[in-house]
DNA sequence: GGCTTTTATAGTCACTGTGACTATTAATGA
DNA sequence: TCATTAATAGTCACAGTGACTATAAAAGCC
């Protein structure tokens, strides 16, 4: 911060937040748009965001939105993961005038969800990759935040902020082979989990079924451990 | 980005840049700081930064700023490893008004600078550790960007940044030491960096010496690599 | 009932990379 | 000349992993 400050000489931006929320259903990464009612870029898809507000922070202000857009309860919102990428400055990324924006990444898990008030009406969970051209920068946006999640599963135990409460380890591997669009071999993913103090915690109990064939498999829920040592990298190649 | 939109709307944001700009010199890490002149925070340190221009990234006001507080030349300041660290929103930050900052973090080979002309003369390369008090939340920002740098040693080649041109493999070996704060096995470091393809090159000719004790190490320069596959893991612990 | 199919779980084996060392080489200064 | 210092070379055991094979427990079909 330089001194010579002048409360009237800075030039005023607009701060705003984008969001790149990801989800796994039937074995695709989604992520959440909207789609856009007004020009510029009417009828596109968007991520979803919107200003920030005089008396919140940029975190706040991403939290509230995703609420909006979602129409998940608070309790909901305040427990997902949610990670700053970075800020988005060029100065003609908004055509009609000077826009900042801080671009979050969420993770929700395939829950049922509501997706009905409010803001909502427009909003829908679309396989990532199909849409191509999204509005301003957003494309850009939405590969910067793909390319995040995957570095980050490798090194944390982020992957199951894409489950549900209770989990098998099937599905947490199908998170990896999701977001990092790979195959693992199930034995070595198996005992690389639970070689990792704090990841996840045996369920007690009978082993629920959910009605499909094969050996019915144990169930899981997330554990204390954030951090993954050593890291568990993907088959192939660099993580950027 | 949301409808809704009308440009008078929003609330107009001050965006600025803070800069965390690390150097190693005589085997201590240091961080450029600037004594304020003005109040709040007259007489502290804090972080060189200014305004973001209206025609200008986030990223080129850094590299501006960066040159204005040390004078160095526009060439040195394009090669300059920088990255963005994250943005600060929180409303209060600045007592003021409302100011949102992109923080930035830049590695500097400890060469003898100029740190003369324009705003530099109240800029100094201080020990780091050793300011507690920086103004605004700028001792928060400083401790995150040197948490990203540790963590990032580890998996590039970023390490080089912190070196002149040519270089010995005992003083890069001592940019680790001196970012993690621990020591390293020698033998084990050489061939954990010469068996990484492209993170470093030999220099032929004589190995020049600078005029020290012991048998004169070979001369090396940055390769081509950017990451470190598989990571070189500080001793100790978690990287967060 | 016995079969095949499917999925979960258990275990083996070789190889890579690393931590912790020891040994040698090439310079300096007393 | 010799101790000192620092760079470089090499050794050894072990942890973690990739690529497998084998077994267990369910469902669906004849």
């Amino acid at each position: 911060m330089p001194d010579g400050y002048d409360p009237g000489a800075f030039e005023p931006f607009a701060v705003t937040v984008d969001l790149a929320v990801f989800t796994v259903r039937q074995g695709a990464l989604h992520v959440l748009l909207v789609e856009r009612g007004e020009e510029p870029y009417a009828g596109w898809w968007a991520l979803p965001g919107g200003f920030v507000r005089p008396r919140e922070s940029a975190e706040e202000a991403a939290r509230r939105e995703l609420a909006e857009e979602t129409g998940l309860d608070a309790d909901a919102i305040t427990a997902l993961h949610f990670e700053q990428l970075r800020t988005y400055s060029e100065p003609d990324r908004d055509p009609r005038m000077r826009v900042v924006s801080v671009a979050f990444a969420a993770l929700l898990p395939a829950l049922p969800e509501p997706l009905g008030g409010g803001d909502a009406a427009r909003a829908a969970h679309v396989p990532y990759g199909t849409v191509h051209d999204l509005a301003f920068d957003h494309g850009r946006i939405l590969s910067d935040a793909h390319r995040r999640i995957g570095a980050k599963l490798e090194y944390s135990c982020l992957a199951t902020s894409f489950c549900p409460p209770e989990f098998t380890l099937g599905e947490l591997q199908g998170v990896y082979e999701t977001v990092w669009g790979t195959a693992l071999d199930r034995p070595n993913f198996r005992r690389k989990v639970l070689a990792t103090p704090g990841f996840v915690e045996q369920v007690d109990g009978p082993p629920r079924r959910s009605g499909g064939r094969g050996k019915p498999a144990a169930r899981y829920r997330a554990g204390p451990a954030n951090a993954l040592h050593p890291p568990l990298l993907r088959p192939e190649g660099r993580p950027e």
